[in-house]
DNA sequence: AGCACGCCGACT
DNA sequence: GTCGGCGTGCTC
């Protein structure tokens, strides 16, 4: 008979980008799923997570090395944590390893304790004799002695009462109190949930229907919440939230990158008598591990964050919102290359709960879905603060002598709304002075060496900046080439324009909002509290402005070019800009005041302006949706892009070229296979960028093809000199 | 990814 | 004669 066995085998996965799990010996008992262990690996000690207890190791048993220790007594990840991120990782076919450490906070990824920061608390040792042992003139110690008697208190709560740290120290050397860390209790919310009914508005028809369908919603639902700006999504959001909370389940809010300001957070706040954990990419280490904890253990009723959010476990999640919903920076673009839109959906049928994507703009996926029966579809059309829908015009830029940017027609018309008091918004997509520095002489251009790209002028602080790598330079006083001494800046950038409006209309102020305006910390909100405040009357910017805030007294906005939009390549190009447009317009005007929208192009004419301008959105969606669907592209196909990446071109070349023969006579005939094709910009910050595109009408099947590919790739040996990587249902191509 | 091992060029 | 370049292989 054989002792009873000491020790077993778990499996892990490590923080790193390997499609591979490793199998460790540990004693008995083993630590659960979901616990992390610390491991040596290679010739480093690794944070790991446990994801399997296997009856067999992977590898010859003289291999296997024993784990160091056990970090957690429970999983910090439960089975249905795990199997979410286990069908991310099947379907984005990551290496587990990231996507699961993906999910947890920094702190444990590096084998912090999962637990709260604790706080300090001063006790009375000897609580039944209050300060008998202190000399009578001891007024301070007794005095706190006293205080401690009744209940513990935190420095802070001393302080406040008028006791030092040093007569604390005092107490403490004579052994009469102490201060012992402890965790924070538990807010228990659900016993005293309440509703702040005092700002809760009526709510008109279509928000009651809304509000009513969601409430009545039942297992898994999805639904999309379309609504023109200023039709009061929020409030829909506010009451579709109040079910949930009353039974004790928890709320997900995901908003964009750029969508949690101190407003949004206090108007849920001011509803909601719960506590409310913000999840962005602001707090610092500590802030998020309480934060991620708090949302884990419940503690937390609503969750209002960013794309990394979704990742979180929740104790008992009811809900998922997510707002502006077509926003890009849902898909994370580097590393584990997830929407968190489309996961999210996932979760909420996993969890059979409701889920509700909100935007005045939705993306045409969600539309499409929503057309075909896939998502209930909520429309928000009424504009309670606004009657009139704003007015489109086309101004023709042919032929016209165009002044900074600006027709005569369109400063005629600033010149009308400015004269009655009226704020005027002008957008343009390029900031700096000039996208590009000319010798008048020779001809010779300022190109960035790192990138395939002309250097912006940035003429105020006399630097040339590539806006691809971040480089910067001097501006040269002289051409290179030919020391010409006449160098010009061509096209057209924010700066230059904000210098044009100076001149042309002095008698008014104007803000420039963009990036290179606004890297201070506050001066974006700085920026908005002057425009609010009637201190400017032009607003000129990037689309940063559009995502700011509506501004009631603007009655007219202008997009000054509209044309690099139109004849973009990516075919996604066109719905970007149809929903800048859409935002853009909803920043103008209110009721009293209606508001004008002015688009300048050189081709007024095109079928895709004089759509959005005189259909709508919806008209524009369903119109670029079938000519997708004649296309065969997304959402009508799947897509899976591989990116490789080098300082030389060659081995991406070759790389692709050898996956493509050996991949191509595996794939089925009616999946398509594009490239392999340079990036729009071959060349960037000194990388050299090719791609490969696999496109099928079904997930299944480009799924089996990229899996394959895969397999393949790790028999390419030229994989080793370049970087690549997967992106499934890719956003933009390189 | 990180790291060690290993085999060829310019230097104390 | 060494230091160090990065190609190759491996991590349970």
């Amino acid at each position: 008979m054989s002792a009873p066995a000491t020790s077993g085998l778990i499996r892990v996965v490590l923080p790193i980008p390997l499609r591979q799990e490793f199998d460790y010996l540990s004693e008995l008992p083993l630590p659960a799923i979901g616990c992390r262990v610390m491991v040596s690996f290679g010739n480093s000690s690794q944070v790991a997570l446990v994801v399997g207890h296997p009856e067999q190791a992977s590898v010859a048993v003289h291999k296997l090395k024993p784990i160091q220790t056990v970090l957690d007594p429970r999983p910090v990840l439960t089975a249905q944590d795990m199997g979410l991120l286990d069908w991310a990782v099947q379907y984005y076919l990551h290496a587990a390893g990231e996507v699961y450490f993906q999910a947890l906070p920094t702190l444990l990824r590096k084998g912090e304790a999962a637990d709260y920061k604790t706080i300090s608390y001063w006790h009375n040792c000897a609580p039944g004799a209050s300060g008998q042992a202190l000399s009578p003139q001891a007024h301070k110690q007794r005095q706190a002695l006293e205080l401690l008697a009744q209940s513990p208190l935190t420095p802070g709560e001393l302080e406040v009462r008028g006791i030092t740290a040093g007569v604390l120290k005092g107490l403490a050397d004579k052994g009469l109190a102490e201060k012992r860390e402890q965790l924070p209790a538990p807010a228990d919310w659900r016993r005293d949930y309440a509703v702040n009914e005092d700002d809760k508005p009526r709510l008109n028809t279509e928000q009651a229907l809304a509000v009513s369908c969601i409430h009545q919603a039942s297992g898994f639902s999805p639904f999309l919440l379309e609504g023109v700006t200023g039709s009061g999504k929020t409030e829909v959001y506010l009451q579709a939230m109040e079910p949930v909370l009353r039974q004790g389940r928890q709320v997900l809010v995901l908003v964009p990158e750029i969508g949690l300001t101190p407003q949004t957070i206090a108007r849920f706040q001011h509803r909601f008598k719960v506590p409310i954990v913000t999840l962005h990419s602001g707090l610092s280490e500590r802030e998020r591990l309480d934060a991620w904890l708090a949302c884990r253990d419940g503690s937390a009723a609503v969750v209002i964050g960013t794309r990394s959010a979704l990742l979180t476990p929740f104790a008992e999640l009811g809900l998922i919102l997510i707002d502006e919903e077509h926003d890009a920076s849902f898909k994370q673009q580097d590393g584990f290359r997830y929407h968190a839109r489309d996961l999210a959906m996932l979760r909420a049928r996993r969890l059979a709960i409701p889920i509700v994507l909100g935007s005045a703009t939705p993306a045409f996926e969600s539309l499409h879905n929503a057309h075909s029966g896939k998502y209930r579809h909520l429309l928000l059309r009424q504009r309670p603060g606004a009657a009139t829908i704003a007015q489109h015009l086309l101004l023709d830029s042919k032929h016209v002598q165009l002044h900074a940017g600006l027709s005569p027609q369109l400063i005629q018309l600033m010149e009308g709304e400015l004269s009655q008091g009226n704020q005027v918004m002008l957008f343009l997509n390029r900031r700096g002075y000039a996208p590009a520095l000319l010798c008048h002489d020779c001809g010779w251009l300022a190109d960035c060496e790192r990138c395939d790209a002309h250097y912006t002028w940035h003429r105020g602080k006399a630097r040339l900046h590539c806006h691809h790598c971040d480089h910067q330079r001097p501006v040269p006083r002289q051409c290179p080439r030919c020391g010409g001494r006449q160098l010009l800046g061509t096209g057209l950038g924010t700066e230059q324009v904000e210098l044009a409006l100076a001149a042309l209309f002095p008698q008014y102020n104007t803000v420039r909002i963009d990036r290179d305006n606004t890297r201070r910390k506050g001066s974006f909100q700085q920026h908005l509290a002057g425009i609010r405040e009637g201190r400017y009357q032009i607003l000129l910017g990037t689309q940063m402005l559009a995502k700011g805030h509506h501004f009631p007294d603007v009655t007219l906005v202008a997009l000054l070019d509209v044309d690099a939009a139109l004849f973009a390549s990516d075919f996604r190009a066109t719905e970007r800009f149809a929903q800048l447009y859409i935002q853009v317009a909803g920043r103008a005007g209110r009721a009293s005041k209606p508001g004008r929208v002015v688009l300048q192009s050189h081709h007024p004419d095109h079928a895709l302006l004089q759509d959005l301008a005189n259909q709508g959105y919806d008209h524009f969606a369903r119109t670029a949706l079938k000519e997708r669907q004649q296309a065969g592209l997304p959402p009508f196909s799947y897509q899976a892009l591989f990116r490789v990446q080098a300082p030389q071109s060659e081995p991406c070349q070759y790389f692709l070229q050898a996956l493509v023969e050996q991949l191509k006579p595996l794939l089925p005939a009616e999946l398509l296979c594009a490239g392999p094709f340079s990036a729009q910009m071959e060349k960037k910050a000194g990388q050299f960028r090719h791609q490969l595109l696999l496109q099928a009408d079904n997930r299944r099947q480009l799924a089996i093809a990229a899996r394959q590919a895969l397999a393949l790739i790790d028999t390419i040996p030229q994989a080793r000199k370049v970087r690549w990587s997967l992106d499934i249902d890719p956003t933009e191509l390189w």
